[in-house]
DNA sequence: CTAATTATTTAGCTTTAGCTAGAATTTAAT
DNA sequence: ATTAAATTCTAGCTAAAGCTAAATAATTAG
């Protein structure tokens, strides 16, 4: 079963709003996930029913299948198997990558995934922390919370970021938190709820609570 | 100004088929080339007048304009430097890296060729030995004839196929005729042109004129 | 130099993926 | 429980890129 490039696109679209959260995924998220309108979103969704990769009733919803969520997890993981060749071999910064990889995920060929994921060393999380699906579409995710729901004297590595948008990871570039940096909880702030961290034993930060929210622990 | 990828697979054809000796490129050449119909041919020729990138007088003929030329040579460039890198960071054979560089060559995105380039260490040929142009598409190509056009005694190094399918490429392979192989013409048949040759000072093999005519060598 | 053949182009259809405008359905609010 | 609002879907249009069939131009042959 093929899909083309649209519907690969939506189908990850759709599994990522899935796993965030809620109930099920409309329409309306979809379209606004993806940039474009609703209409073609309900059109698209026909068009992915009949190929049955979710399933469909129109005005009700949707789910995504196995056989959706097979392909949807192969895209994800081709994506993110290109982030980590751009930074890790071209020394792309982590805020250049996305674009590039959006286009590069949909290079059909089954050979030139598995040569890439060797040549990488079978890496496990792209540079952003996120996990890669292996062939299977099995994900090895790491338990993780907030920075902003640490405690005070908690300590632990960033391991991802919520938001990727290239402005928070130019910020994020500048204070020195980048992924895999050990940190520790110095204070928080009840009032605004920002908080002080030291970064690497050695840089003490400040940090509001909207960017503390988007930066993501693994506690030790 | 933004090719379509249809676009630049067309240019790049028209570009290849320029090159090739002969005096001008018909419709039935493009077709045949890039596996489409006379008709559709016809209609993209004028998009592609429209576009500037050729100029075409319906029934006469066409001419690829200095625009043209350029962003055909890019994607060339694109192409060949994928190739390399599948061959000689990702151990593709030599055989199977076309179709994968057919889409590689389409990723839009200056800084990645830049990257990609530098990654690979500035390379001037590709695996089947063609000249990679520059990032202003200038081509430092070596003299070279057929192995077919050599005498007797001459010697040289294969730098270069004309022919690409992955039958011929196998079977280069399977004789031991690798690009950058030293070789020296043992002797000739007058009456089917087929020739004898020393490959790398230790094996001797025999191949017909067909074979021989699609092997480029760098005389010596 | 016509006539036949071949090459090329045009016209009109198909599919994919968008769009707008308007209809239908569900949800919310009085 | 109706109406109002929001959501979602349908119909019909557009653009790209292909196709077939038919028309037109160029070339070759007798």
């Amino acid at each position: 079963m093929e899909l083309t490039t649209a519907e690969e696109n939506y189908l990850k679209a759709i599994y990522h709003l899935s796993e965030e959260g809620q109930k099920s995924v409309s329409t309306n998220d979809i379209a606004s996930a993806i940039q474009t309108k609703p209409a073609s979103v309900s059109d698209m969704l026909r068009k992915l029913g009949e190929k049955e990769v979710i399933q469909y009733r129109k005005y009700y919803g949707l789910q995504i299948t196995p056989l959706g969520m097979r392909l949807a997890l192969q895209t994800i993981r081709k994506h993110r198997l290109w982030e980590v060749f751009l930074v890790d071999k071209l020394h792309f910064a982590w805020d250049e990558v996305h674009e590039v990889a959006e286009q590069l995920e949909h290079i059909q060929s089954t050979l030139l995934v598995e040569r890439l994921d060797a040549y990488l060393n079978y890496p496990k999380f792209d540079p952003h922390g996120d996990p890669i699906p292996d062939e299977f579409g099995d994900v090895r995710s790491r338990p993780r919370i907030a920075l902003q729901e640490m405690g005070i004297d908690q300590s632990g590595q960033i391991v991802a970021v919520k938001d990727s948008s290239p402005a928070f990871l130019r910020y994020l570039d500048k204070v020195g938190a980048y992924i895999g940096a050990r940190i520790k909880v110095l204070d928080k702030v009840e009032f605004d709820g920002s908080v002080e961290i030291l970064v690497d034993q050695k840089k003490t930060i400040f940090m509001s609570k909207d960017v503390a929210n988007n930066i993501l622990i693994l506690t030790s």
